[in-house]
RNA sequence: GGGCGCGUAGCUCAGCGGGAGAGCACUACGUUGACAUCGUAGGGGUCGCUGGUUCAAUCCCAGCCGCGCCCA
């Protein structure tokens, strides 16, 4: 016997384990079934889960359990990014703590600091993989996901290192990968460049300073600048007019002299400085602002860097300014210009600063050379793939935003200034003539061609960006470049299940790389699911202190019942806010399904393999069994159109509504009365029903579910996880059976919501009458007389004759063509029964007074389909049918 | 500035051209041998506002108000 209630934390751990001693996750095990794929998207090495892995992972695996359970080959390819920068930061941070720092040619600033070299730190970074790295796998664990383990990979593994080498390499001969001097986003304290993804633009009320710049030539006439940034006036190679601003016409083509710096600049006319704006003219840093970088090129200005790594200025400009930190150097200019009567003046401006998301610093636009990926030749076929529907977006909507950012694609900056990563397969000779190759062997091959003699070369320091090997991970993962027999089974692959803000990172580089090398998408549909905020709608995150941890919620309610919240909420094309009393709601839920199994094995419902739900002869048997059979429909239905919400809906409320609130309850005098022939196919027919119950809830709530299959049954053929998914189709549909029972529900609703309106006390047992039966329904009513007294508390039924005398003081219902009489002489008040009657004659007449408008209109009856019109005629028929049986109860009780 | 989305019961959300729904919360009643993590019943909504299209609008269109997100 199963014990009270559910235990999840007894339980999950246990399970998990069978499942994985069975190779129940493995893929191939079902060799005679079509593929199904997914991969994971990666998650990042250092990471732990949140909400958002949580509901990103439980949908995944909700797919993979159903596809597996309907007898395909299912892979979930699962593992793990080697994030770059975060790792590496982590540990960094360990090693500054030991008093040491990475060796990067500089004497330490500390004479005690122990310096590290690249070998040893990238050794005791994969220390620190073996250790702590990862424990996000375990947590996908503890929430059930049902990866392929056997298969896990990792970017930095050494079959996927082999990939990125050959798609480096493949690439930059045929002219995709380049190395460029442009402007990129420089991170001053982690000391790398970073994507413009990884830039947060923040918001802020900053200051715009006024300076004047003499003009060259015309002794005391200047020209007013307007600039967020004071400290990189030292860096000023021109200053943009709009050519149309007749203000400055005349001083195009003139110099003014840059103050501080003493230098000529030209004055320059340029569509990018806004008459509007400020002063309407403009000072020109190409070498630190993304926009005077394209106004330095048109213009031909030179461009100067003035700061070092450390955005600490550097020897360009004045001694005085040398080595000193960016916001320093920022009051220093601004103090000097005062001092110098250049000042103009100082407002305040509403602007937006770029920070490094990891490093949380102002991010420097920085002139360098780097590696980047002709991202626009790449995207062509990405995009034509979405155009023509090879790869569709569920929902559709989020096409848009892949679109947006596809054409208007920048050229990928690929090259990282770390240690931790895919080393660029470049070496450098020493005229710094660079070859490409897959090994230094080759490396060297193609310098000696070169040069005619073998030379020294030096490796290129940098890394490639871990999205670079992210990219590559739909068929990486599945042994690309090998030809694998698993590449060529489950690439492309089905679905790949992830949220918006991550069509940037993956989808739309995962299908520029798939596409490019194996010419075939990776995947057929991208399924972009919700955020998950908080209560009030909130993103959660560390510095608002609203982080809700996943695993807080698996311990207190159990895996499941976040599972299946999470599943209930994600409906498409809208955020999920996560409340605590939904999860509780959830929890409730399983702890029903543990009861109804206690009340099976109590009422010996044991499952029987040769039972045939096509057999029943009860009414009430092929009615939930027909019932069970459109659950199943509609929960598949659901999953195909990745409707979650309505899929978990749809479960729920067979589960509890029609199965534990009617189907129990109609079925207990069954079990417990004589004939011996109903009573055992009302057994089977039970345990059949609830196993539906627990496949259909398998991917939802895969624990409980899998804990009460065995609980049911002591010689199940296999585990749940590796059942078969319940028939879909309708053969086992029974309308009949489905009115009959729903004029028995209605009829005890009915009686019920009399009782407790009239008070009457919830033990007493009544009489019950019923007149003007249609003689159909004769049969209904003696079949389920049983049923009708246990459950609307009835003592005598009797079918009354049409001319039956209604006792004094009788409540009257109205069902359909029938009234059902209620004797409660005494303990009602006829006052009260003549209210309650009037009150429901009112709404009959309400509900005719609409629905006779709507039909007196010409338009409506002309131009609306006829099957509405029909069943608006039928509405108000029957409308007006109760009412008259109303008024007729009524008429008998009489006036009072 | 460009784009996307959202305002439906006290709360969290479904629905989306023809009878306003769920869960939670609330109220009343309940020791019926599965379940109080429960049962039965009930109250509660001019479906943000204003126009338009339509025989018919919570649903489609436009404008407005309020809120959120993404990109610049």
């Amino acid at each position: 016997m199963l014990d009270k209630s559910y235990r999840p934390d007894q339980v999950e751990e246990n399970i998990y384990a069978k499942w994985e001693e069975l190779g129940a996750f493995r893929c191939g095990r079902e060799t005679g079934g079509e593929p199904y794929a997914i991969v994971i998207p990666p998650p990042n090495v250092t990471g732990s889960l949140h909400l958002g892995h949580a509901l990103n992972n439980t949908l995944q695996d909700i797919l993979v359990r159903s596809q597996r359970m309907r007898g395909r080959d299912v892979l979930w390819q699962p593992g793990m990014d080697h994030a770059g920068i975060a790792t590496q930061m982590v540990v960094e941070r360990q090693l500054a703590e030991e008093g040491i720092a990475l060796d990067r040619g500089l004497p330490p600033a500390d004479a005690n600091t122990k310096l590290m070299g690249r070998d040893d730190f990238v050794a005791r970074v994969w220390r620190w993989k073996e250790e702590s790295g990862g424990t996000i796998v375990n947590q996908l664990r503890r929430l059930g996901a049902s990866c392929d383990w056997s298969r896990e990979r990792f970017t930095m593994d050494e079959g996927l290192s082999a990939a990125v080498l050959k798609v480096f390499v493949a690439l930059y001969r045929e002219g995709l990968i380049y190395k460029d001097k442009r402007l990129i986003n420089w991170d001053p304290k982690l000391h790398t460049a970073i994507s413009d993804l990884e830039v947060e633009q923040r918001e802020m009320t900053g200051k715009l300073w006024y300076f004047r710049y003499p003009i060259e030539g015309r002794d005391g006439e200047t020209i007013t600048v307007a600039t967020t940034r004071p400290e990189t006036m030292l860096g000023d190679t021109g200053v943009a007019v709009h050519p149309d601003d007749e203000r400055y016409k005349d001083l195009i083509g003139r110099h003014c002299r840059l103050p501080i710096a003493d230098r000529l600049i030209p004055i320059v006319a340029d569509e990018h400085a806004d008459p509007e704006k400020g002063s309407g003219a403009v000072k020109i840093t190409p070498g630190h602002d993304f926009n005077d970088f394209e106004v330095g090129r048109r213009q031909g200005l030179e461009m100067i860097n003035v700061f070092d790594a450390d955005a600490k200025l550097n020897d360009t400009v004045p001694e005085a300014y040398r080595g000193v930190e960016r916001f320093k150097a920022r009051d220093m200019v601004v103090d000097e210009m005062e001092r110098l009567g250049l000042l103009e003046k100082i407002e305040d401006n509403e602007m937006t600063m770029p920070y490094g998301d990891r490093s949380g610093v102002v991010i420097e636009p920085w002139l360098m050379d780097q590696w980047y990926v002709d991202a626009k030749t790449l995207a062509g076929p990405a995009l034509e793939a979405v155009e023509t529907g090879r790869t569709v977006f569920v929902p559709k909507s989020w096409e848009n935003t892949y679109f947006e950012w596809m054409r208007h694609i920048e050229p990928w900056c690929i090259s990282r200034q770390l240690w931790w990563g895919h080393r660029i397969p470049a070496w450098y000779g020493p005229d710094g003539e660079v070859f490409v190759a897959e090994s230094e062997e080759e490396a060297h091959a193609l310098a000696a061609k070169h040069y005619g003699e073998t030379k020294d070369l030096t490796r290129e320091t940098d890394v490639l960006d871990t999205w670079f090997s992210s990219a590559l991970w739909p068929f990486s993962t599945l042994g690309w470049p090998e030809e694998t027999p698993e590449l060529a089974r489950y690439y492309p692959t089905n679905v790949l299940v992830t949220s918006f803000d991550i069509i940037f990172f993956w989808v739309a580089r995962m299908m520029m790389m798939g596409l490019h090398f194996r010419d075939e998408v990776p995947f057929h549909t991208v399924y972009i699911h919700a955020l998950v905020r908080d209560e009030k709608g909130q993103k959660m995150s560390k510095s608002k202190g609203n982080i809700i941890d996943p695993l807080e919620l698996v311990d207190k309610f159990g895996t499941d019942s976040l599972r299946f919240t999470l599943a209930a909420l994600a409906a498409q094309g809208r955020d999920i806010r996560l409340a605590e009393s939904r999860v509780e709601g959830y929890r409730n839920f399983a702890t029903k399904l543990w009861n109804a199994a206690r009340y099976c094995q109590m009422n010996e419902c044991r499952p029987d393999p040769g039972f045939d739900p096509g057999s029943c002869s009860l009414t009430v048997n092929r009615w939930i069994i027909a019932a069970a059979a459109d659950a199943a429909g509609q929960v598949t239905t659901a999953l195909d159109d990745f409707k979650f919400n309505e899929a978990a809906g749809a479960l729920y409320h067979f589960a509890w509504g029609t199965f534990c609130d009617w189907y129990l309850e109609f079925t207990k005098p069954i079990l417990t009365g004589d004939d011996a022939d109903a009573a055992a196919e009302t057994r089977a027919a039970t345990a059949w029903v609830f196993d539906q119950i627990l496949k259909l809830l398998h991917p939802f709530m895969p624990f409980i579910s899998e804990e009460l299959w065995a609980s049911m049954s002591e010689d199940r053929a296999s585990m749940l996880i590796l059942e078969s998914w319940p028939a879909t189709d309708d053969s086992l549909a029974a309308p009949e059976a489905a009115a009959e029972m729903d004029w028995v529900v209605r009829l005890i609703s009915e009686i019920r919501a009399v009782r407790a309106e009239m008070n009457v006390p919830a033990g007493a047992r009544l009489e019950l009458a019923i007149r003007d039966l249609a003689t159909e329904k004769q049969p209904w009513l003696s079949a389920n007389g049983a049923q009708i007294k246990t459950l609307a508390r009835i003592g005598a039924l009797d079918a009354a004759g049409a001319d039956s005398a209604v006792p004094e003081g009788s409540v009257q219902i109205v069902l359909d063509e029938a009234t059902l009489i209620l004797p409660l002489a005494g303990v009602i008040d006829l006052d009260q029964e003549r209210g309650r009657l009037e009150k429901e004659i009112g709404k009959a007449a309400g509900e005719i007074g609409k629905l006779e408008k709507k039909l007196g209109n010409a338009g409506f009856l002309a131009k609306a389909p006829e099957d509405v019109v029909e069943e608006n005629r039928r509405r108000l028929a029957e409308a007006e049918a109760q009412k008259s049986k109303l008024e007729a109860a009524l008429t008998r009780i009489g006036a009072g």
